[in-house]
DNA sequence: CCAAAAGTGTTGTTGTTACACCCATGC
DNA sequence: GCATGGGTGTAACAACAACACTTTTGG
């Protein structure tokens, strides 16, 4: 018998803003199954495209957003999880500054908004479950690859990336020795200009060198980072 | 227009003998494309079947395993890995004992062999690719999951787990730091049966507590293990 | 008695944790 | 002058790495 299978993407797209926390992109969907309920930016996969163009065709067409970092998480292929048809999904998460975005809702999506990660809405198929394991994924990734520069800004004082590991992290750090252990990998570079928000003493700069950590990386360093 | 993709899966099932060192589970194709060659088990997906039943019905079908530890390892999708069609393939890696199993060529397979993972023949497809990133996430995994136990004897003497992780890791341990590090997670336990293979002082066996093992686990304990 | 593999402890070094006070700014 | 957040060093402890000789067996 013929097979009838349909191959899909969907995107679970990270966010972080030091005082918003860490952000999922969602859709509302336009037409049904599911119809305006929550949902990950996703789609059919052409013909003809990678699986990986597919998903930044898909983010680009429903939220009008070009992610950077991107990366295949897991396929999800339970027959049931698409009450039309049998569908199975490759998954892929990636993480952007949403202050580079101004979101734009377009072809199947009604909406594209934002949602913390410890408030989201319940979710169309089985996208809960998607974007808990790339909650998970996440966690994990971020004690060994300094991932989390791709959610900060390029220049940002130090306890943006301080809160930034709290948050996903999930617990307080010692801001001491942090810093010192961070800073001892020597792939970031603290500038002269200070910047002040708010109250409180003005904050240095920092930067992360991308050439440095790829050399450090490159040489079989193995970053036994940030725990 | 119609999707016309479909979806297959492959697994890489490692093996591992003292003697012979970490191997491959390949099959020869008994159809084209790749007639003859030898590839990784596997085939499409049916219908109705989960992609993880897939995985199992094929390697029992082409290869007469049943393997228990299995798990997914990446989607491969690239629009020409396939020269008759789109293809996406979704990958899973297998440990197995080797003894365990007589191996048995049946349908779409002409011959079934381990191949120690140094000394592989030119593989079908993208074979090739996929079995490089499971040697990758093996390493990976070993360290800081225990996953070596289902490579090995359920009883075994400690030189045997010493042997298997130099031989995945690629360099020499320290017997005695190797050991001291190791027994002190304490879901290993020292049997007060011994064994004697060639020439040399009878070693005790020692046995993986699977119990224990996920007691720790659960209670969030971080295998920081055997680097 | 020789070869082969198993078994075992100590010490120096390195990395990790815990901990508290001063500084620069805005209001 | 006070509230806010930024910046910094040291000491105790734990983990890791380096290291060599003795034991038990077979041949």
């Amino acid at each position: 018998m013929q097979q009838a299978i349909r191959v899909a993407v969907d995107a679970v797209v990270f966010g972080y803003e030091p005082d918003e926390g860490v952000s999922v992109l969602l859709i509302t969907r336009k037409y049904p199954p599911f119809q305006k309920q929550w949902a990950l930016p996703g789609g059919l996969v052409k013909n003809e495209e990678s699986l990986e163009v597919a998903v930044r065709r898909e983010l680009q067409e429903e939220a009008g957003m070009a992610v950077s970092y991107l990366e295949q998480l897991y396929t999800f292929g339970a027959p049931d999880r698409d009450p039309r048809n049998r569908v199975v999904s490759v998954a892929y998460y990636g993480l952007v500054r949403p202050k580079d975005y101004q979101l734009l809702a377009q072809t199947d999506a009604e909406d594209v908004a934002w949602f913390n990660i410890k408030k989201l809405p319940r979710l169309a198929f089985d996208h809960k479950t998607i974007v808990t394991t790339a909650i998970q994924r996440l966690r994990g990734k971020i004690a060994y690859e300094p991932v989390g520069f791709e959610l900060l800004d390029p220049q940002f004082p130090f306890s943006d990336l301080e809160k930034l590991y709290q948050t996903l992290l999930d617990r307080d750090l010692d801001r001491r020795n942090f810093k010192k252990k961070i800073m001892g990998y020597g792939f970031i570079e603290e500038l002269r200009e200070t910047v002040q928000r708010g109250a409180g003493r003005p904050a240095h700069l920092y930067r992360f060198n991308k050439k440095k950590y790829f050399e450090l990386k490159e040489s079989g360093y193995n970053f036994d980072l940030f725990v």
